[in-house]
DNA sequence: CTGTTAGCGCTTTCAG
DNA sequence: CTGAAAGCGCTAACAG
């Protein structure tokens, strides 16, 4: 049934021997023009479908790349590193090996080895929040890139989301729509990515010259009600704020719905941003929500060109630059207007 | 850099010949339980990765499956898919590797010769909106199994969704409410999709005795906006109806713009039910929307069920159970409540 | 310019 | 119960 065609039939009905058939099928090495067609066209003819296995085997190199992540489809996040993973694999000319851990540092054992079976030619190992992770000893063994994660030691090259400058992107915005009365509605939970946008957050406005920027932050839990709730805090605080940069749409969630209750309009009343960009909620909410995109397509993108190159044989020296950080895009939607005298809108 | 360490490195380490290590690790044959242990004990101790190139290329068996898709991420329900996918492969010990096609005949096509160039034992081959195709020529040389799609030759198993059940348990829900005034709002773009929702539209409101169904399903472009106008005629419309079900969530989401620009109450004034459970969307939505969810995961998972018995030899005759059709279940949150004098909520 | 030959690392009869 | 040997299908020296 699979086929059953292999090099030597080519070889054979082409009246050549395998070894020509394999250079004129990979183009390496010189022979007449005249040759090489003949074979490729008995080849295709003979419906010829070459064995990797084989080849790989030979060449031990499979084009062929692993990608474990901690989860494929837990958030869309996920999913937006796998497609930027996949279209530059594809790009490439490498296939790529899927396996999802749920977190489970056992079963990321055995899929890194599992992986390690297959000879794949490199790895990328994705988290799916931003952190800091350990570097498993497995993955040593073979060119991998980290993913949404910066490694505890400076051994692997890792991509993570630049949070500063998101921090800065999203309230710089409100900055330039007028507004100086901005709430950070944050989470309690530590980390790079609220470390980051909380410190961005400062930056911008501290250089718009707006002093106790610490006192506008304001932290909660990461679920929709524990947002709702703080974000009627932030609400009902005296000046209200015109405006607030939320740590993620999950966030600006909330600040719709503590609004709603409260009676205030958006954008007229106060004005929201929010990071992530998840589409689906993006535009589903009314008005639509301006927020910052996470660069997650471009991070997988990202690692499987700098894996590429290592299994070129680049080197990765550990002080080279083995970390970029990558930049958030704010997109506008309906959710912001100037601060001040009531606008109308239809 | 790679596992250097082969069988035959094993075997000299354990005193044995290669064939009795692939013996002890493989579990095949008898052989002396002493023997077996100090083997594979020797195997780990070295840190042995047994090649799968190898043993593929000579079982002439890969243990791993290929999933070619129009899309991987255009909408939730395509991960819903891969995910289904790659939990039953790696339960059944299975690897997936992934293409994207765009939807462009000429990347499915080299998709799959690429993975039949590396032997994959079957591919589930999956549409992300359920339609009929025709069965690509190049799937016919190995096992293979449909998702979302009907071939349109009965010679590939098949799994869809049941969508006249879907209709029906959407529509059931709504009348065990005490809703008899019922709207389906619907699609202009026919399908197996629409025709099926529709049809069980109308099983469950005939089997409730109402007339003229017919007269309450409307049909828009599917697009928020126009869900959103068609719904405002629904929603306007008198007897204006005490519910709508909709043909899927973003068709939800126009009667929830709707109903606002309307100043109708969502559940109080009138009751909605959606079809998808795009759970971002449905949670997002204020009230949250009661859906019924579509069986994406459960198809990705039969589907890897039913490759696995055919690559074991099961044969698939074209007369058998060859298509099955999964049903959708309903998700309860707050857009329904019964009809008739206003409820008060706080 | 083309053919011969020796493996890549493993599994599998078939002997011993 | 264990080992020797043949090959899975291909590539890469090396000859011719």
């Amino acid at each position: 049934m699979a086929q059953r065609v292999g090099i030597k039939d080519v070889a054979l009905a082409a009246g050549v021997s395998v070894s020509t058939v394999s250079h004129a099928l990979s183009g390496k090495g010189h022979m007449r023009a005249e040759t090489r067609d003949r074979v490729r066209a008995v080849a295709v003819e003979l419906g010829y479908t070459p064995n990797r296995l084989a080849s790989s085997l030979r060449q031990r190199r499979t084009r062929v790349i692993g990608l474990v992540s901690d989860s494929i489809s837990t958030t869309p996040f996920a999913t937006r590193v796998v497609v930027g993973v996949h279209e530059a694999a594809s790009a490439a000319g490498l296939q790529v090996m899927m396996t999802s851990t749920h977190g489970d540092p056992s079963v990321e054992l055995a899929s890194l080895e599992l992986l390690a079976s297959y000879r794949v030619d490199g790895v990328v190992y994705a988290k799916m929040f931003h952190q800091t992770a350990d570097v498993p000893a497995a993955l040593l063994a073979m060119p991998s890139v980290f993913v949404d994660a910066l490694p505890r030691e400076p051994i692997v090259p890792a991509t993570v989301p630049d949070e500063r400058q998101i921090g800065r992107v999203g309230t710089e915005f409100l900055l330039g729509q007028g507004h100086r009365n901005i709430a950070h509605l944050s989470i309690v939970h530590g980390g790079p990515g609220r470390d980051g946008r909380v410190a961005g957050f400062m930056d911008a406005m501290h250089a718009a010259s707006i002093e106790n920027a610490e006192g506008f932050v304001a932290y909660s839990d990461d679920t929709s009600e524990a947002y709702a709730r703080r974000a009627r805090d932030v609400l009902t605080a005296s000046p209200r704020p015109t405006a607030v940069f939320c740590f993620n749409d999950r966030a600006a969630i909330g600040v719709y719905h503590a609004a709603a209750s409260l009676r205030l309009r958006i954008p007229e009343d106060v004005s929201v941003v929010g990071v992530d960009n998840l589409e689906l909620v993006a535009e589903t909410l009314n008005p639509g929500l301006t927020t910052v995109s996470l660069p997650h397509f471009e991070m997988g993108v990202w690692a499987v060109r700098t894996l590429v190159k290592m299994i070129a044989g680049e080197p990765f020296a550990g002080d080279t630059p083995s970390v970029v950080f990558q930049p958030g895009v704010l997109i506008e939607r309906a959710s912001v207007a100037p601060p001040g005298p009531r606008v109308t809108k239809t």
